[in-house]
DNA sequence: AGTAAATCCTGCTTGC
DNA sequence: TGCAAGCAGGATTTAC
């Protein structure tokens, strides 16, 4: 469910409430949200080597790819490049600070005990990763340089692709691979090697903004639509941003405890049956429709994003 | 090689 | 009332 604002909004969280403090303990309540750690030390459990390798640190400033999150850690007087902490929050993760003395969320997986701040004596203790469904997870990865990064990105997420957030993202780009590709439009847009960030909430926004069936063949998009999508694409997601990253589900809560997606705002999805709002403002009534897709669900307007006829799927 | 389906996981909702 | 099936979905794994 977090997807791209959603993951900024808590990256700012981070970065205000974390950053530049260093971590005393770290509790793993749930070794299955560390299983994509890999140990740098081979003799180490996952868990093991998790918990070593953070202990001491001390927290930089996060950055953020995509759905992905990582927060660097400071580099020691004795040099070497330092990994970072990677966050993804998978569909229900939480990143909640806390005071210790809290009681224990259903769902905490991880605690993290923190060294002061000194900006602001009274942040509190804890920073906790809550999540329900598992498919969230923590690791550690080395930094590398990539190809088309202004930074470094994790090592574990190099295939990720540019998020349309990021400054000088390329449209011409997205056009390229969107042409260069035998599928669906929104399969492609939920590929995150093609353009991160998006997830079936978003996707679905943006498609009806930009008035694009979500089965059109990517091979037969013009650049004029690529376009198109890409506006509506970063339009939707500063909106979701400006509003602070929203969720209707209860699962995600942002790292300040404020609740999520912003379900007012959401103009066709999970709207089946609904008016579409641009058909109704034009004096039109055209129920929204929902499709399974994919083992999910997408929703559109058959009349502004009717199914492409002349022989483009 | 490139695309698509299957899979992981829990809790809420729906149907019989 | 109670149980079972259905649904939600990000990203990796597996299959074609």
């Amino acid at each position: 469910m977090p997807e791209l604002p959603e993951v900024e909004v808590v990256r700012r969280g981070v970065q205000t409430w974390a950053a530049g403090r260093t971590v005393e303990t770290v509790t793993v309540h749930d070794s299955r949200s560390l299983r994509r750690h890999i140990p740098a030390d081979p003799t180490r459990t996952p868990v093991e080597d998790f918990t070593g390798q953070l202990t001491g640190a001390t927290l930089g400033t996060p950055a953020r790819r995509g759905k992905y999150l990582w927060i660097p850690f400071v580099p020691a007087c004795s040099g070497g490049t330092p990994p970072a902490l990677l966050i993804h929050l998978g569909m229900s993760g939480q990143v909640l600070m806390e005071e210790q003395r809290a009681p224990a969320e259903k769902h905490l997986k991880v605690t993290f005990d923190l060294g002061p701040l000194y900006k602001d004596a009274g942040a509190p203790g804890q920073m906790r990763f809550v999540d329900q469904r598992i498919f969230g997870h923590l690791l550690i990865s080395p930094l590398v340089d990539a190809d088309h990064a202004s930074g470094s990105v994790p090592a574990v997420a190099v295939h990720i692709a540019q998020d349309p957030l990021e400054s000088g993202y390329e449209a011409e780009t997205l056009f390229r691979r969107l042409r260069s590709r035998r599928s669906g439009l929104k399969r492609a847009l939920l590929d995150q090697t093609v353009i991160s960030g998006i997830g079936n909430i978003y996707a679905d926004e943006a498609l009806w903004l930009a008035k694009l069936h979500y089965a059109r063949r990517t091979e037969t998009i013009t650049r004029a639509e690529a376009m198109r999508l890409l506006s509506a694409v970063q339009q939707v997601m500063r909106a979701a941003l400006e509003a602070g990253g929203t969720s209707f589900d209860s699962l995600y809560v942002n790292v300040n405890g404020a609740s999520g997606y912003f379900a007012r705002s959401l103009e066709c999805y999970g709207r089946a049956g609904q008016p579409c709002r641009r058909c109704a403002a034009a004096g039109l009534t055209t129920a929204v429709r929902r499709e399974a897709f994919a083992n999910r669900s997408s929703y559109w307007c058959p009349r502004c994003q009717p199914r492409p006829r002349n022989g483009r799927w």
